[in-house]
DNA sequence: CGACTGGATTGATAACAGTCAATATAGACG
DNA sequence: CGTCTATATTGACTGTTATCAATCCAGTCG
């Protein structure tokens, strides 16, 4: 189920504007932006990645939402099952986390030539390896 | 039905990373990201975006794909809807282009404090309103 | 152990999205 | 004007997604 997306099979992220992307390549990538196609993902997104720590429980995001627990739990595994989140289990409660690479990764896709600094070939970091560190 | 995201609304775009997303803002970055979470449109926007001359004609596009033309056709419109595309009818052609500021407002969105340069506030620029000037 | 709490999973339902065939529209051209 | 080509729109069908209630699982703590 896990699908972490085999990023290393590509040299790097060449922008969107740069060339024609391959059909496996748009896959993977429009796995990952599907997920941030819902608001109440993005918050959530959002909501992790700008707590204090780049982590944070559960029970810190549910308040946000006028939704019910299952949903809630629904979203962040659609969130997980993308790869732009992880999360540890501590206690009795469950600590969820953005994975940086990723969305550098799309954000590195999506930035047209003129954006980028001129001359710059590629602004998507060497993907450093974000530990498993899981439990 | 043209939903131009009036992101003049916005001061400018913080990273995803900074601080939660308001409910509004988080509806109108999904609407975005939403028409990108799809291969195939994604593939489209890759070919518009690496066409010479930033734009291309349907007739350009379709051929990469094996679906229907009226497929292609409603694909190109949710990328339109999502203020991602613009279109131009020339003649009996009708040519397609992206709208770089849109991509550059998603892309800065994405970026993590850790891929920004350090010490750099916003990465998005000031809009610079990219000049008509279509050959 | 047994109850309690935080969170995930299952199953059902309603809304939505991707696709195509058929049809419509817009411009070119004879 | 009539026809042809390129693209858009409509309508129908099917698969997917968002949501909730009910239930289950994992730790914690009496």
């Amino acid at each position: 189920m896990s699908n972490q997306p085999s990023s290393e099979a590509e040299p790097c992220c060449p922008p969107l504007a740069r060339e024609p992307l391959t059909s496996d390549w748009a896959t993977d990538l429009a796995r990952m932006f599907k997920a941030l196609g819902d608001p109440v993902r993005l918050r959530m997104l959002s909501i992790i990645a700008s707590h204090q720590g780049g982590e944070s429980c559960v029970c810190d995001i549910s308040p946000a939402f006028d939704l019910s627990q299952p949903t809630i739990s629904h979203h962040l595994k659609v969130l997980r099952e993308a790869g732009l989140l992880d999360c540890e289990r501590r206690g009795t409660w469950v600590y969820y986390r953005v994975i940086p690479a990723a969305l550098e990764q799309l954000s590195a896709v999506l930035a047209t030539e003129s954006g980028v600094l001129p001359g710059s070939a590629c602004t998507c970091a060497p993907a450093e390896p974000f530990e498993e560190a899981v439990s």
